[in-house]
DNA sequence: GCCAACGTTGGC
DNA sequence: GCCAACGTTGGC
């Protein structure tokens, strides 16, 4: 199993936003960055976890813990003409981007802050801590996975 | 809110 | 295939 963190600004998608979905699962659509794009299509698997960050806020950081229920699929926001993510390269016989679902298992009771992130022992080489990480999807080693998750007991 | 860094696109 | 222009994101 791997960890990942996937990044998303609140003022588009928010772990609130998800959790108050009745079954607190969402297709994770339009991530329309190749690098982020490989990893959810070759590595992301059901069952795997990550760290839902909150991105481009005053409360940057972990807000919570989510499990992938679903592997990668064609992104249908893609194909949406009507979606703001809509990609005229991408076609029903040729997708171009792809979604997984994501269920949220835990919602932290405090946004465990970036800042923090980086001052923590351990997660000095964590991706997200680096300057000018614009990865939206990103790898998380199983290391950094544990010391994150203690941040987040307080 | 501005600017720098980075990725992507388009013109040649 | 290169490079300038552009859009987006992150840092201050």
């Amino acid at each position: 199993m791997k960890y990942w963190l996937f990044k998303s600004e609140p003022s588009e998608f928010s772990i609130e936003d998800l959790a108050a979905l009745p079954d607190h699962t969402t297709a994770w659509t339009g991530v329309r960055n190749y690098q982020s794009r490989n990893l959810l299509r070759d590595q992301v698997r059901t069952d795997d976890e990550l760290f839902f960050y909150h991105s481009s806020t005053d409360l940057k950081g972990l807000a919570g813990v989510c499990r992938i229920v679903r592997a990668a699929y064609p992104d249908p926001s893609a194909l949406d003409k009507a979606s703001p993510y809509f990609d005229p390269k991408s076609t029903p016989e040729n997708p171009v981007w792809v979604a997984v679902d994501v269920e949220l298992i835990r919602q932290f009771e405090a946004v465990v802050p970036l800042a923090l992130l980086k001052q923590t022992k351990g997660l000095e080489k964590m991706m997200v801590c680096q300057q000018g990480s614009r990865l939206s999807i990103q790898p998380v080693t199983a290391r950094e996975w544990r010391v994150a998750l203690k941040l987040a007991r307080g």
